[in-house]
DNA sequence: CTAATTCCTCAAGCAAGCTTGAGGTCAAAC
DNA sequence: GTTTGACCTCAAGCTTGCTTGAGGAATTAG
């Protein structure tokens, strides 16, 4: 009985198609988000003699990855660009893997000194008064905003 | 003949209300951004005789303050019931100040923490292909997803 | 006084990242 | 074989943080 027909979820044991209930379940993020990112072009999967969408088992690190790219700040678009870098055709490496993970350890290094600085700043400054003063360093991170005269 | 009627800008030597293009110019935000902070209780101002707004010297902390706490990733709704939470009716003082600084140094160090973290495990995890495995520390930081059962 | 700025108030739009809903099909459980 | 649940495709909506535009009033330079 428990063996016969295998129920969804259980199905990649005997074929590795997973509809997109299956990945929304095991990935979990909702199926309106699988579809969505379909549209955007970040994961991919082929239809049945019914029209509905099936994966292969690659889209579970796909989206994996896609979260943790996102966790470090990473906008969708440009994961995308990193994701099409991977092979299209074969299932990716854990070589190809690593060089995402180096791209963005590399932005996750500058946006965690970021924030480390900016910290450090805080302390110094926004309590002490000198915000107000055109020398501040919390004021104006990069020199982008006009000369503040008198102030 | 240059201190007769103060240009706008200069204004402030004279009397301290400021005109929103004062603000806008001496904080580097836009108009329409001062405006709509205003719509949200960010910012606040009175009017003249001819309905245009005016602003207290303070706004410009304000504004700045604002835009640090947005570089740490604080939302705007928080930043609004942070300054709530300084004194309504006199210049804020340097105390004040550092309350938030405090407040939003807890966030910060949190924050930094988490991307220390993730950025430790992409180096051990994404590239070794541990990423697939239900173990994996990157696929699910904070237990929120159902279980992986087989996979 | 006139012309150029600046300012005003809505209303709508934009980008990112999704979710929700309507209307309809497909598949699988009994 | 019928009924439930999973899927499908648009289209529209939502949140955050603003910007843009239209139409009109106030201010200021000359």
């Amino acid at each position: 009985m428990t063996t016969k027909t295998p129920r969804r979820g259980a199905i990649s044991a005997t074929k590795q198609a997973l509809s997109v209930g299956d990945v929304a379940r095991r990935s979990g993020v909702a199926v309106s988000t699988l579809h969505f990112y379909e549209t955007k072009g970040l994961v991919q999967s082929w239809r049945n003699a019914g029209n509905q969408r099936r994966y292969t088992r690659d889209v579970l690190r796909c989206v994996a990855v896609i979260k943790i790219a996102q966790r470090t700040g990473v906008p969708l678009t440009e994961i995308r660009e990193a994701l099409a870098a991977l092979p299209d055709s074969r299932t990716p490496t854990a070589a190809d893997w690593r060089r995402l993970s180096e791209r963005w350890r590399t932005a996750l290094d500058e946006r965690i000194a970021q924030l480390t600085l900016l910290r450090d700043q805080l302390d110094g400054c926004i309590g002490c008064g000198c915000l107000s003063l055109s020398q501040c360093p919390l004021r104006n991170p990069g020199d982008v905003l006009g000369g503040n005269e008198e102030d």
